[in-house]
DNA sequence: CGCGCATTTGAGGACTGTCAACTTCCGTGG
DNA sequence: CCACGGAAGTTGACAGTCCTCAAATGCGCG
């Protein structure tokens, strides 16, 4: 690993308060591999030697079944992926697909296992690690089931808009087609739902996008801080006032302003 | 708790391997509750004191927003719930609800994340459970994203039938509303599912079904042991027609640049 | 026996996926 | 600098799936 990645990795919350000596044990025999883009590093079901943490590029996980493929998640620097098959020494459930060129820092899997069980402080830290990525993925399946594709949208620009912490621009971070992927929807859909968002005051140019109105596109998407993860934890004013007004939207579906 | 219950509750993955005494201060403080069918025990966003774990009866973990509800998990005895919350000392992010008069062990969180800090072997064993989940979900999503309703349904027959290992009948579980909302279905589609499931040799009669026929439902279902968790890992005599779908399907990911 | 609840069935509508054609964008090579 | 080819994105027509509403049927319990 080169020198100045070690304070990235180090601040990676599976390392949160662990000391020097547990860091070095785990990390000692890690090296860093470089990938081009859409480049495979592991299929579902094979078996995971290595942790996985990105430094840098992104990465796809997703699942499939008969012919069918499904975008779990996308991944940014930094983070680690499959830590939960790693734990149980198990095969993997999905595949991780590069989708640009990417830095990659590989930790033995036998390491992990074998430095949580001598030192608590570092099991406590997989153990919170694990405890966020199932409760992202319990956000993920409410988001999934209980909005639709428009609102899906909505809410993933909001959210966006919130991470970024730049005025009511956004930039996508990924090609059209994967984020249609992530939303769980095809790309003829997404551009579909960006046509109706229009009525809410997003403009869309190439990866560019501007949410004039954030207050109607709230008023759509209703974020909810037990599925978005940023957002207000009191419902905000809009709460109530509008549970007709929301009828009389949706009936007119195109002319809203 | 009861005497007679603490071999059950020792049994669990989270107390495995985890010496006498660690097993007694954690659930030391624990006490057995009872609760009548259609209680909530916990409400998304409510803070989280205690692990729960279900000793006796039906639980149901639901997700809402927006005036629409989703069952995520329905769970039976001996299962423990909630405890990535616990672990992060977080908010709910599922409501849990007695479908069935219910015993229930409550045990203390605090103690849980003060022992885990403490005995390495309660932190790996916590990690894999929690790790179990996670992978839990990710079989969930995938199955909620990449099947549909009949698919749900004959693979939740088959995994049935693999579970209780009775010849060709199953009992279902649950009440059949119940079980559309875990198959993410309404009552309704349910219903039609299970009369398209007709032409592949299901007869339901009330709660019994039986399943003539296993082999033609089997190629409908199309179980996957990255999904259910049941299920070979050769995948049988049906894949054959379709030996080379799969290889192509295979290559197309890896073979791009 | 009758009520209440779960389940089933039917009709209609909303949403999403598929297929095909078209436009736009962008990197390559002349 | 421009022309070209390919990929991404968009749009329209159409079909399939799923949901909603309404009504009918079946079942258990008072």
């Amino acid at each position: 690993m080169r020198a100045n990645d070690i304070p990235r990795v180090r601040a990676l919350p599976i390392f949160a308060n662990v000391s020097d000596d547990t860091f070095k044990r785990v990390t000692g025999t890690a090296y860093l591999q470089r990938f081009p883009s859409n480049t495979t590093l592991l299929m579902e079901g094979d078996v995971v030697d290595f942790l996985y943490v990105l430094l840098d590029g992104q990465v796809e996980l997703q699942g499939t079944w008969k012919d069918k493929e499904t975008t779990l998640a996308i991944l940014r620097p930094v983070s680690s992926f499959i830590l939960a098959a790693v734990v149980l020494d198990a095969d993997a459930l999905m595949s991780a697909r590069t989708i640009e060129r990417c830095e990659i820092l590989m930790i033995s899997g036998d390491a992990i296992r074998k430095t949580m069980a001598e030192d608590p402080v570092f099991g406590v830290a997989i153990a919170r690690e694990l405890s966020g990525c199932y409760r992202g993925l319990v956000r993920s399946i409410k988001n999934q089931k209980l909005r639709g594709g428009v609102e899906r949208l909505a809410n993933y620009l909001l959210t966006l808009r919130a991470k970024t912490e730049g005025g009511d621009t956004v930039r996508l971070p990924h090609e059209k087609r994967v984020l249609a992927a992530l939303l769980g929807m095809t790309p003829e859909n997404l551009s579909r739902a960006f046509s109706t968002l229009q009525g809410y005051g997003v403009e869309v140019n190439g990866a560019d996008v501007r949410l004039g109105k954030v207050r109607d596109l709230e008023r759509l998407a209703r974020p909810d801080p037990l599925i978005d993860n940023h957002a207000p934890r009191a419902p905000d004013i809009l709460a109530e006032a509008d549970a007709e007004l929301w009828s009389t939207e949706r009936q007119r579906s195109g002319g809203g302003n």
